[in-house]
DNA sequence: CATGTTGCTGCCGTTTCGGCAACAGCTATA
DNA sequence: TATAGCTGTTGCCGAAACGGCAGCAACATG
């Protein structure tokens, strides 16, 4: 099923790769072959597509245009091959995720798997980077669904839902801090804390709190792994931050304990956003799995909200 | 600038004209070469894309989702295009647009004119149909933008915009109800009316109402021509009805007077949609007017509703 | 300076494409 | 019922496009 001139497939390798012998060894192809239809492209089109570096390829302006039809026709053609497929009863195909790691704890894999328990021809790639690695990846076509934190996002991409959840501070059963229902940032910086270092969105919510504080922090733990601040707070070495997103299980299992952040009397939002390109139509199976992401986190949202007081 | 294979345009062609040999003649190709390309993708793709009648190709299920494939390339490519244009300076192509005839009298072509004043290089393709007809010319893919009445549309197509405006009674100036403010139906059916047949949507707007009334009307003209009902309304021959959308240059030569309907204490409205394939995005030029029209509209709503008093 | 990489280009065999003419199937008209 | 006109399809063959191989110059890296 390759009815589209092969022109357009070796110049999305040639982007993908930023090199046409790279692109050439991955299509099993002759590079000179590839070049060709790289000149022949920009025949066509009457304006160089790449500028030749040295060391391979970048697009022109042009070439971006081109690459954004590209990416257009290839997920298209995407969608139309897995409904052709869904008309046969066979429902196959690849759910590609980006996503932060917030979601690695309890939210993603419980619905992959319940997912793949209901359609087993349905395989996922998921990858986790942070939040602007996340809009760039969809841009870039090398996911269909991104989970981000929701900041100010290209056009070429569109916002599914918008869930908040309330950021908060996790600490140990035993911490003196574990006994009561919410917390202010001061009391939490009475103890030492684990901070997110800035590549974590967490970082970019609490620093300007921390900067409207009078005094200054003791020095604390920095990290920049979710996984590992929520393990370190379990072991009692301090105070973490995250939204009860990312604490699902252990807090279950009584390790630790989500305590609402209380700032000057309103919670600590943290914006969830879920994303797709614009430009596109997802395949049936991938749509049916967003409106799953959807509906469970906000689930979630109504669940975790409603399980901690609104802070007067 | 045709880097898709011939095969993409040789279906799009033989869908069109539901006929091989027709679109080969359209392409300046032998009708053999036109065979072989579908015969050549209906082999790729596994499975018949036209079922063959004697008197030429209709599509088949599988072959309804590769035309949509095909035209959001063929469609996007388009776009494309004109995004590479618009980069050299050079912004030309053609908007075409399919709509209902309350738009011929003064919102089209002021519209047109204008927007014509400034961008000398798009041209314009309009076509005039019924509602159902408008939605349909759009999802085939034969106009860019689409305005009829606000049915329930298809979810291949988007709703831009929703529009209201005032259905009233038009009559000449020497008419006894001209010196009216409103008029109620009632009061209208004891004039000889000029009718709309049922392929106008006037017609359904109002037959509703005239169920409800006790009294039977009088026979009428009957016509299925806007224009035609406006002038023979100009000439005293009696009641006709519409939005003041299409009235706009007689009423201000004061030939004609725009009554709007009362009907029961309230008003009776005709909506207006502007419409749009979804799976698509519009190229420069098409959108610029497209944002025009839309507010253009939002204005003639905003004037002609705020001229008429609120039926209590 | 040597080595490895990049993209590009003749040369040539293979594949694909398109035009011509003929064929079978069907419809409408006489 | 026969004929004329349309339909899509199929061999045959020339032309165009494609792809592989080897070699080129340009540049980066060691």
């Amino acid at each position: 099923m390759r009815f589209h001139s092969p022109a357009i497939q070796y110049f999305h390798a040639v982007r993908r790769t930023g090199s046409i012998r790279a692109a050439a060894r991955g299509l099993n192809v002759a590079s000179s072959a590839v070049s060709r239809q790289i000149l022949k492209l920009e025949q066509e089109v009457g304006s160089p597509l790449f500028e030749r570096n040295a060391r391979g390829l970048t697009l022109t302006t042009v070439g971006e245009m081109l690459a954004r039809h590209v990416m257009n026709v290839l997920q298209d053609l995407d969608r139309f091959r897995s409904d052709v497929a869904s008309l046969s009863g066979t429902w196959h195909g690849t759910v590609s995720i980006a996503c932060i790691e917030s979601l690695t704890e309890s939210v993603l894999p419980d619905l992959i798997a319940s997912h793949r328990g209901r359609a087993r021809r349905v395989s996922f790639t998921t990858e986790v980077m942070g939040s602007s690695g996340v809009l760039e990846a969809l841009s870039r076509g090398e996911a269909d669904i991104g989970i981000a934190i929701a900041l100010r996002h290209p056009p070429d991409l569109r916002q599914v839902a918008l869930k908040r959840f309330r950021l908060g501070a996790l600490v140990a059963r035993e911490h003196p801090l574990a006994r009561r229902k919410t917390v202010t940032l001061a009391q939490c910086l009475a103890f030492p804390v684990i901070n997110a270092l800035p590549e974590l969105s967490i970082y970019h919510l609490l620093q300007p709190l921390i900067a409207q504080l009078p005094e200054t922090p003791e020095p604390a733990i920095q990290a920049n792994s979710i996984d590992l601040m929520r393990e370190l707070a379990a072991r009692g070495v301090g105070v973490a931050f995250q939204t009860q997103l990312g604490v699902g299980r252990l807090s279950r299992d009584s390790q630790l304990v989500f305590l609402p952040l209380d700032n000057a009397g309103s919670p600590v939002w943290s914006d969830l956003g879920i994303y797709v390109r614009a430009e596109r139509t997802l395949p049936a199976y991938t749509e049916s799995f967003l409106q799953e992401l959807v509906r469970e986190l906000g689930e979630r949202e109504r669940r975790e909200n409603a399980a901690y007081p609104q802070v007067a």
